[in-house]
DNA sequence: GACGACCTACCTACTAGTAGGTATGAACAG
DNA sequence: CTGTTCATACCTACTAGTAGGTAGGTCGTC
């Protein structure tokens, strides 16, 4: 499954964390080289300029998340029971620093600074994303697995940025407990039994 | 009130705002210089360190905000009320695009790439702004305004990281509609009556 | 004349990106 | 089985431009 790990897939893994950390600015091409093993001109061979690098990396993110939504759906049948999932899996990510924060949760911060391709990637991301999850929750207020006040859409767009409120207190408390403190009442509010 | 505004006022004026498009590494000194007519040597001189710069901006922006929940407690007898009104200081914000993301959120996405100090301002920020939704929501529960399961820090928390999370919504799908639709029903479902 | 505010001129380190060369290995003709 | 061709992947060496920061000087005001 996991094959032979590329030069190119090397540098598009190495760019992601270094992206998590700081943002579009928040690293170069010396700081890629260094960690990979080659120089900085040869990540060049690889992707011309650093928005095709980034542009990308998203799209490589992208591809992951969809098929951990699609793992996630055939996993659980019950639709609290994916949301509890998602958020668990972040949980996870945060509790052991693995990729703390969602790729295009932190480039849509810094979204008037990026390049134009790359902001095309983040803002599909959110519309996946979203539309996901107005599916889950509909499914699921249909079966009865799930109450909410409101439309679908609303209840997804506000679970989304819980999500992604959470995230970004853990990183500014720097502590990942609180990301389970704020997603857990709301998984709790949104399960009609628990 | 507001004095003849300094150099170094407009200083930090001008990098709040940039910091606010693109975070800490998304301005120099030079972006600065070009806007507010001085030279690039003559920031230096208000502001040793770029490091300098931001801590100060920080501790600005964060006592504009304390007198803010002051105005906002004085103005406001109702903590329904209050809640209401930091949400729609933040909705105008980011529908005039005058300032439309909190600061140290945004630096809080960018925190392992920040400087220590920086990072203490920003942390100090998340703190005092939970401290006083804690005590808005405790005392909204006490005088049967506001109703909410588990503690007043937990919603506080959760509240927020929704304010952030909409925020970031409303950048990444660049419409500021998105985050009344996200914190609405958030005031709507802590309110007692509307 | 001391001080604050600003300047010119400069520094070193680093930014993304380019030009052109080299080693390796596969494809293919003889 | 060899020699040639070709592309891939990487290299060294370089570019123009920008980063934050420094040294030292000028000028106006108290």
């Amino acid at each position: 499954m996991a094959g032979p790990s590329t030069t190119s897939d090397e540098i598009l893994r190495c760019a992601r964390s270094l992206l998590i950390e700081g943002g579009y600015n928040g690293f170069s091409y010396a700081d890629i080289a260094k960690v990979v093993g080659i120089r900085n001109a040869s990540i060049h061979h690889h992707f011309p300029s650093k928005s095709d690098l980034v542009r990308t990396l998203i799209a490589r993110y992208r591809e992951e998340a969809e098929a951990g939504i699609a793992h996630l759906e055939r996993q659980f049948a019950n639709s609290a029971d994916q949301l509890r999932a998602y958020v668990s899996y972040w949980q996870t990510c945060i509790a052991d620093a693995s990729a703390p924060f969602c790729v295009c949760a932190l480039l849509a911060s810094q979204i008037p600074v990026l390049p134009a391709e790359v902001i095309l990637e983040v803002r599909t991301h959110f519309r996946t994303l979203s539309a996901w999850l107005t599916s889950v929750l509909e499914r699921g207020a249909r079966q009865g697995e799930l109450r909410f006040t409101g439309t679908a859409k609303a209840e997804a767009e506000a679970f989304m940025a819980s999500v992604h409120g959470a995230m970004l207190s853990a990183r500014a408390y720097g502590d990942p407990k609180i990301f389970g403190v704020i997603t857990h009442p709301l998984l709790e509010r949104l399960a009609t039994r628990h």
